[in-house]
DNA sequence: CGTGCTTTTGAAAATCATCAAGTATAGTGG
DNA sequence: CCACTATACTTGATGATTTTCAAAAGCACG
């Protein structure tokens, strides 16, 4: 069963640079990429950008969804509760990953920062109407909904049917593809072999729905016979890619 | 262990009626309600109605996505398959529901009636063709993608982290509210309280992440407890909503 | 009234969860 | 620099929910 800690703080830094937007680094990878040069300042006026830290909570499920954010550097995870504490982690979101798309007036999900992030906050409804004039935008946006939605029939096909030990196979081999990041429309084609885990084992297990004993018995298990090292808690290396790929489509 | 049984092949029937697209039941349930009165020609011009009978696929997992649907009579299981022949349903499309949306090449899951359907099939650039000159209908679609992805999230809180009593009492939940209709725009008022299940016992299994025999002693079980009545089994009276409700959201 | 199907029920087995220690690791303050 | 503490991770023993294997009971259909 999870464990439940709530920080709602956040720290707003409203640092007002000449031209934020043109120099985001997140913008090639993000729905942002849908605005000319020329309307960047337009979206830049919009844009409120904030940190934050390590732990800390920046959507609480259920408030009322009164923004839109955007990561611009570290790692979020998103995640749904039950009232007993047990907590389902439906994705995590890094640099350029939109957040708040909802038709409901509330949020259907929390976000943590698992690492120090940098994120843009953007009013609904002032994201809304620029939605009216930039259509590649609203384009965009669809594109990155049906990517997630895609990217969670998957997740359901894990969690409905994959074992412990696919689960895992299947969670790093996702993690090293999405080590190396390629810009929106760009087909992916690189896969890391180390594959960097900012989130704890308790994470991890939410994630998959297995329970942080089984996670880690199963890392043991996958290292004991030679398809990864586990150089420390937060490394992994993978050894035999070829087995592991098998492993995370069910095949074994 | 889930069975397969593949019947990919389905009858087109092009029936071109004056104005078909004014005149159709789903579509104040459907993103066709996004189109005008004035517009439903161009609509209507590019739908192909077909009727598909039960237990027919209509879609291939990781065939080429040449089409979009939309259903307008019927009920159809979507779902992805692992190579051993396990498999996840990740939903059930009814009266309304947009399929196909992917920015992929190939559909990411197969589709297959429970039930006889009516459809409308799109094809894709046609319909992309569209969406430039029709913005309300992308709108739309980002809300029913939207929906979706809430949806999704949901149904992986109830995979990776709900009890099989839990799972069954929220998907009864969910049909009994699923089955009262209500038009794109309007809240949900309604819940019925005789949930009819067009689906087998099979696909309930595939779509709860359990198996068929757990389906069926977790449902005699909540009759034993009084909660429900099967009085045949594609027919189920939820008799204590009220238990029921605090059953699926994770409480007792 | 068989025949073939889905569904239900039963007994045994297994995977994963729970309970409980023990081991690192990082940060803190003396 | 070194205890000391807190936290995360690992490992072990036990247990429980769910799966698997097996068979019986309903039900539709020819």
């Amino acid at each position: 069963m999870a464990t439940f800690r709530a920080r709602p703080l956040v720290v707003e830094t409203s640092q007002q640079l000449p031209d934020p937007c043109a120099h985001c680094d997140a913008r090639p990878f993000s729905v942002c990429s849908a605005i000319e040069d020329r309307d960047l300042q337009r979206l830049a006026s919009l844009a409120h950008p904030f940190a934050v830290e390590a732990g800390r909570s920046f959507i609480e499920e259920g408030d009322p969804a009164e923004s839109f954010f955007n990561v611009t550097s570290g790692t979020a995870k998103l995640f749904k509760m039950l009232p007993d504490g047990r907590r389902q982690i439906t994705g995590f979101a890094g640099m350029g990953h939109f957040l708040g798309l909802a038709v409901s007036s509330t949020y259907a999900f929390g976000a943590e920062a698992v690492e120090p992030m940098r994120i843009c906050r953007f009013s609904r409804p002032k994201l809304r109407a620029m939605l009216e004039d930039f259509p590649a935008l609203e384009r965009r946006l669809l594109e990155a909904a049906s990517n997630e939605l895609v990217a969670a029939q998957e997740q359901m096909l894990l969690l409905g049917r994959k074992t412990a030990r696919e689960r895992l196979a299947t969670f790093l081999l996702a993690r090293a593809d999405g080590q190396t990041l390629s810009p929106v429309g760009c087909a992916h084609v690189s896969r890391a072999s180390i594959v960097r885990l900012p989130m704890t084992r308790t994470d991890i297990a939410d994630y998959l729905g297995l329970t942080i004993e089984t996670v880690s018995r199963t890392l043991t298990r996958l290292r004991g016979e030679r398809l990864i090292d586990v150089p420390s808690p937060a490394e992994i290396v993978l050894r035999d890619m070829a087995a592991l790929d098998s492993l995370a489509s069910g095949l074994n």
